[in-house]
DNA sequence: AGCTTTCATCGTCTATCGCCGATAAACGAT
DNA sequence: ATCGTTTATCGGCGATAGACGATGAAAGCT
């Protein structure tokens, strides 16, 4: 997105934010959700439970756990021919601190590294 | 998404999940997120005020505004020939809370009405 | 009255998302 | 060695997101 273009009061906020933004769009879709929500039900489980547990394709469900995966929301461990899937529950934990630090920040108007000109 | 097709063992959570989703799609942008640091920064400012302070084009920017009103994180009062944004506190901290909320149960393997079968 | 400023909306374009079926790879079992 | 099971990936498709410029509406200014 024409990151050297011009400095626009904004250089490594700007990283912050897409770090943050990138976290959440893990985390933004009902499908994901709903598959953390299984994932931390149980204590591992593979991909066809939560193919089980969902009216999509084993395809859709293989890509949204490649999202997580990704995210590093989740971790997985091969075991067999099956793939165990399991939250990672320090990195939700680290990702529920950011966005709770930036939204009370925000709320408090606080905003970081800012406060210049009106 | 095919609401009526089968009742998946999901009905009243694939709610809470979409709009736990709808929430966090607002927030999920780089833009937005730098949008929301400006707005917390001052009392409230017009969309011009915050073009100044992107690299984007004034509709572009106006989008994103529609797009964090219509999620309810912010607000505006028409003042004059402007409009004045400012973040809704109350929201960001009632977000703040149920992302939390859902994170840490997620962390804590507590979720929500589930943990049935497995 | 004109002119400027500010903003929202429209139309368009491109890139990405979300979904699927099909396929291949890896593994276990017979 | 040959199945059956599980998973990951590929290609394609429709829908949506995100960006832009252009335009029009509303409000202030001279």
């Amino acid at each position: 997105m024409k990151a050297s273009h011009e400095p626009h009061a904004s250089e490594t906020r700007c990283c912050a934010s897409k770090d943050l933004a990138r976290g959440l769009a893990a985390l933004a879709h009902p499908v994901r959700i709903e598959i953390l929500r299984h994932l931390s039900g149980v204590d591992a489980c593979c991909c066809k439970d939560v193919v089980g547990k969902l009216p999509l394709a084993q395809s859709t469900v293989s890509q949204h756990l490649k999202v997580l995966l990704e995210a590093g929301l989740v971790r997985v461990r091969p075991e067999g021919q099956r793939s165990n899937y399991a939250v990672d529950r320090e990195a939700l934990l680290a990702l529920s601190g950011a966005v709770n630090a930036f939204l009370s920040d925000c709320a408090a108007g606080a905003a970081p590294a800012q406060k210049e000109k009106i």
